[in-house]
DNA sequence: CTAAGCCTTGACGTTGACGTCAAAGGCAAA
DNA sequence: TTTGCCTTTGACGTCAACGTCAAGGCTTAG
């Protein structure tokens, strides 16, 4: 398939496929005359570089990944960077977690602003002591 | 306290502080000569900024949502706003979760080449057949 | 053969959260 | 008063993952 069909497919552009490619992590046969050609497989290892981005890794080290991904072994040194993006993850999910529960009682107040669950609406005195929900 | 002390407290640089009052989610009182001044409470806001920058979200989504931290309370459209962003939070936690199990999946992999648990590496033939974990 | 549509490389633009440097003024200790 | 560190505004730099435009070549239906 061309480059147009599998952006179709994966569901990203053409500019990013060559981007990708120009990061070393897709690879692609060469017609004669240099258009590009991707194997079904592609699609699928698109949508796997989409996940990892999403997942805040950078092309660097993605493209340290995948040829783990592929290979299914990798050196000791390479697997300690495995590690510690996986533990940037960890990380990352439990800073957004945080900042969800954050969100959820700043909503929770904004939908039900009962004085009884927020001390801190009684510092600053407003017509609120009035209103009834 | 001036810039320097709250920088160092709340673990920014002065920079970003200038900056975040630029975008208005972090404000000051000023010397007579111009200088910022902070009060301690400062501190917290500049974490809760930090958190939610963390979090994915941008200066523009933080001056939504702080007035409402502050306040208690929003206007109708502002808690849709503030709910889309939960949902954008909890969309991404899931996303960095999956890549994780990923991540995950390639560590063991890497670790232990079982080729019980890994059918796909007796498509490339290697010498691991001989290497003892 | 020719027009429409897909492809190529090259190169500059964008966005956000700052980094960094410059020139100047403020402030406290000696 | 001098020294040295802190602060000010302004403005340009950075980095990543693309977007976008340009000028031209390939491909295929008619």
């Amino acid at each position: 398939m061309r480059i147009g069909e599998l952006a179709g497919k994966a569901g990203v552009s053409t500019r990013a496929l060559r981007y990708y490619e120009e990061q070393g992590i897709l690879s692609s046969e060469r017609t004669p005359s240099g258009q590009r050609l991707y194997a079904d497989s592609a699609v699928d290892r698109v949508r796997l570089i989409q996940q990892f981005y999403a997942a805040g890794l950078g092309s660097r080290t993605i493209a340290t990944i995948l040829p783990c991904v592929d290979a299914g072994h990798a050196e000791p040194e390479v697997i300690e960077v495995l590690r510690a993006d996986r533990a940037r993850i960890t990380a990352s999910i439990a800073q957004l977690e945080e900042a969800g529960r954050k969100l959820d009682q700043v909503i929770e107040l904004a939908v039900r602003p009962d004085p009884e669950h927020c001390p801190h609406l009684r510092e600053h005195p407003t017509d609120r002591n009035r209103a009834s929900v």
